[in-house]
DNA sequence: CATTTTATAATTTGATCATATTTTAGGGGT
DNA sequence: ACCCCTAAAATATGATCAAATTATAAAATG
């Protein structure tokens, strides 16, 4: 007698097992190099295979997990070539998804977006490092909705996947003090519907913190 | 009794049956628009239902299909503003690839991407649609296996992916005589060790291909 | 009376689980 | 080092439950 619970929220199990996963990449619960099986992913969530299975799948194809050929599963540790590749990218893709979100910036969206960089900074005065890491992630991803274009945004949020990892022990080194952005002149060339000073600014945001990750690779490697 | 049949090849059975479905989105034998369903490919992949679910949840991931929310999954139909995101998102990672890809020539790659690009011209001159689908998204895929940056790559052919059954639309529609390409003059460059010089060939390829997407939706929608 | 709308039943499809099989990793023993 | 053996983890199947679409019938409107 077989009796599949039906899960709290109206989602299917699957979505759900795939959003946990994915914070823990993001927030750093899972470290560079770290295996990952799926019997242990069933205990640790209490979920059943066929959903991890599937949730596993669309996070390798992600980036965000990498299959090793020998049916293992781990969180990859990324190489200097990586992170260049990463840069690269970011810094292509990130600068159109904000200036094509100046277009759209309501009021609404502009008091959301202050209020995420205000929480922001108070976590890296407290030297808050999760809340850092969701705090940033938040109101970059906040930009890439507002910019309303699926397929730049499916490749921004791609390349979080991927460098998370590693940011959360860049910050774990460094501290959140020394970690400054550019957020607030992102907002103010925003507010004035300056697309292209916006566009800048983010482009001097994603530099300054993709070259943090840079430069742990500079010492350690 | 159950017994999973040991399949042919040495692949996990998830693994072929995502191969397989790739293939049918990249060389048209799905259409913008068709539904997919997992009982269909179980049966017409005689298949089992875990590894059908897997490839599905990889594919989607990867842009190539679409979950509608009510728990159907169909073939992408692209918005007029779809395309112009991969317009750009292409303009700026393929010349890079190329680029990268000019450092890393070989006798042996050079004569494999000259072998294929013979194969195209012949499959454009005989009016053979599948052929030429085959043909330019090898050549293609071969640059980016040369560049060696498998991050780029992997957002490369996520873009193939997505406006691959809306190419093979407009092949439908235009033939295949009209298409021109700037193979040979990336491939010249190349063989110069001209990284700049491939780069712009490429560029203005990928612009020339896009453009004849583009120019599908002005007439139609 | 025809047509549209609404409600209900039937069928198809998706989601999850328990179990059987296969493969891999690791541990003695040569 | 090599090889067998065992244990654990991954893969694949079919059964079962749940949900959604389609088909069908009833009711209401013009």
């Amino acid at each position: 007698m077989i009796k599949p619970q039906k899960n709290g929220a109206g989602l299917p199990t699957h979505e759900l097992v795939y959003r946990q996963l994915r914070d823990m990449v993001l927030f750093g619960e899972l470290l560079p190099g770290q295996a990952v099986t799926i019997q242990g992913l069933i205990q640790h969530l209490s979920a059943g295979m066929t959903p991890v299975r599937e949730a596993l799948r669309r996070l390798i194809a992600e980036g965000a997990l990498e299959a090793q050929g020998n049916r293992r599963i781990s969180v990859p540790r990324l190489t200097r070539a990586n992170v260049d590749e990463l840069i690269f990218a970011r810094q292509a893709i990130d600068p159109k998804l904000v200036f094509m979100a100046t277009s759209n910036i309501t009021k609404a969206n502009m008091a959301a977006l202050t209020v995420e960089d205000e929480a922001l900074d108070r976590a890296i005065v407290a030297g808050n490092i999760p809340g850092y890491l969701q705090h940033n992630y938040r109101f970059h991803t906040m930009l890439y909705d507002i910019a309303d274009a699926p397929i730049l945004r499916s490749v921004a949020l791609r390349m979080w996947l991927q460098f998370g990892p590693s940011l959360r022990v860049v910050c774990g080194r460094v501290g959140t003090q020394n970690l400054v952005d550019e957020h607030k002149e992102v907002l103010a060339a925003m507010a004035e519907g300056d697309a292209e000073r916006a566009a800048a600014a983010i482009r001097a945001d994603v530099l300054q913190g993709m070259e943090q990750v840079r430069r742990t690779f500079d010492v350690s490697d």
